[in-house]
DNA sequence: TTGTACGCGTTATCAT
DNA sequence: ATGATAACGCGTACAA
């Protein structure tokens, strides 16, 4: 025994009567085995209550079991869900979570991401948006042999590399609802330039509106980047139109709050006066006044597939889906425009 | 050069014409080296980008360069911030770090968490409340020989095992300046029974009122357990006392929100019928109608205080703080009561 | 001050 | 099917 007090391989083997190299087989599963050598060696496993070192494991297979998240992410909700996601495939595993946030817009931020891999020989990574967009940081996950899946609004890679959900689908249909309740003048809040999601959002906000055969000026249109300021200066422009709009699309639910916010300013009633629907699903979206209708997407689970294609082993190619499906959430901030 | 196209130490110690350990004593900054020759060393590992292999040095030293996370914090911006706080200290150091949730609760998370420590071999974890307050898993840790700091709102430990808030001074303070705008009937929604803060935030605002000599009858006070549905019920028990109270101290903003709603809901408005103070000035504090009056703590401050304890050096203790200030953030949410 | 030899716990190679 | 022996890359006695 070990002066650490943990039973090493070599102790297995010795107590076992068998050499290291068996006892290897045994853990790592190596078909060419006998079915008694087994049975006696996993016996004296289960005796010891040994486990296989991770630290010499890492070493000699020049991997480490470590699954690394990486993200730079502005919304903390978001980044938890999917570390819940993650953390839940990984349960049980021999794999742990390591978080690192990168800095989009930094020069140097492949090199550093190169780095890291390099060093910590990851095992795989999990690519969080907008960070998995990029394709040079997938390009590069390749060329280091690390393991990688992209989330995203798109599919943007081959399905093994992708868990992606239907943004435009979902905010085609969150349009297609406010239309349905005679919505005509249908205000855009748009996600950051850049942003695939933001692009989605917005293209499907426009398939709903052509298809309906809708006007769609592009003063309807108003720039947000996602944080409640922006959505409020947004919806301020917005609500200064003549006509006014009857709804706003927001294109998530922080921007939303905002603009919210600016209706109550000016003395505005959501939903008589103004209809709104987000996007995301956080956590406030029901706790807020009126509670607001938004969509939803699947972010744990899509986390969780994720991070099971990550571990999963070559031979048997997951069954992991790579496209999500999110609903529309309906609640109280959406009503039949006033009459005029 | 090794096959992985990564120097190695052996790389630089042909380079360098030296051997192993020389290379090894200049990597660890011993002390005893003539300075040409570390200057030698230096030059071949910058020429060579040697890093260390983060691997061998884990099996070699029996440690691994991990911090781990250790919660079971129900707050996801609670754990987003103090990821943040952590990642900060840690950055551009050697270490990671890997998050690990725990369920409180479970029978077995004691032995769980034992197991995780022993075989990754942290090199030290931060403890985030309400686990920290559990002086066993501090024992645990002891015991395995891994370092530890613990996240609290009170002191539970020594000084470089601590970092701690001083929540019952900042709610006594808070519960005075809602007593010095006139209140004199207000109603606490308490935190969850076994909660430490929980504890010493109920502790401040008794105190407040005792020193004010204010009247605190039992029934002016409210179970909660940190959540949205719960302010909202515990709000309405209050909101049916007759008298009713004219403000709420709510031990965290999600129930102070509740609480906003539970007002709403039967026409009272918030502040002119009832003032409210929250807890945590969470993001959505400032957004929420009205602006909630609350109190915020240093919270990514404590985390990166923490992390830089857990990789400091044995040799020079580190002067990070043990105590931090919260302070009381004031907004729309609190004003006199109306005259009755 | 510097070098030699060996240990850390596992997997891989190549015999048998 | 099984085993002896050599990696893997670094740290540490102990010697020089």
């Amino acid at each position: 025994m070990a002066k650490t007090g943990q039973p090493t391989i070599n102790d297995v083997a010795r107590i076992a009567g068998v050499s290291k190299k068996t006892v290897s087989r045994v853990i790592n599963r190596s078909p060419l085995l006998s079915d008694d050598m087994r049975k006696r060696v996993e016996d004296v496993i289960a005796e010891l209550g040994y486990i296989p070192n991770p630290q010499a494991r890492a070493l000699a297979l020049r991997r480490n079991f470590l699954i690394g998240l990486v993200h730079d992410n502005p919304n903390a909700q978001t980044v938890m869900n999917v570390q819940q996601g993650m953390l839940e495939a990984l349960h049980g595993t021999e794999f742990e979570m390591v978080v690192r946030p990168v800095d989009r817009g930094s020069a140097t931020m492949l090199e550093d991401l190169r780095h890291f891999l390099e060093r910590q020989r990851l095992f795989g990574v999990l690519l969080m948006p907008p960070v998995s967009e990029n394709d040079q940081v997938a390009q590069t996950c390749t060329e280091i042999g690390c393991r990688y899946v992209r989330m995203g609004s798109a599919h943007l890679d081959s399905d093994e590399h992708m868990v992606a959900s239907n943004d435009r689908e979902a905010v085609r249909a969150a349009t297609e609802y406010l239309i349905a309740c005679g919505h005509k003048r249908i205000g855009l809040i748009a996600g950051p330039h850049g942003f695939r999601s933001a692009r989605e959002r917005r293209l499907g906000f426009e398939e709903a509106l052509k298809a309906a055969k809708i006007n769609f000026p592009r003063s309807l249109v108003a720039d947000g980047n996602y944080t409640f300021e922006s959505g409020l200066i947004a919806a301020e422009r917005l609500l200064d139109l003549m006509p006014r709009p009857t709804a706003i699309f927001s294109c998530n639910d922080e921007m939303a709050a905002g603009v919210i916010h600016a209706a109550r300013a000016r003395g505005l009633d959501v939903p008589r006066d103004l209809s709104i629907i987000g996007f995301d699903d956080t956590p406030i979206a029901p706790h807020i006044w009126p509670p607001l209708t938004t969509v939803r997407w699947p972010i744990a689970s899509m986390a969780r597939s994720a991070a099971l294609k990550l571990i999963a082993g070559d031979e048997e190619p997951v069954a992991e889906p790579s496209m999500f499906r999110s609903t529309l959430i309906r609640r109280a901030s959406v009503a039949p425009p006033a009459e005029t």
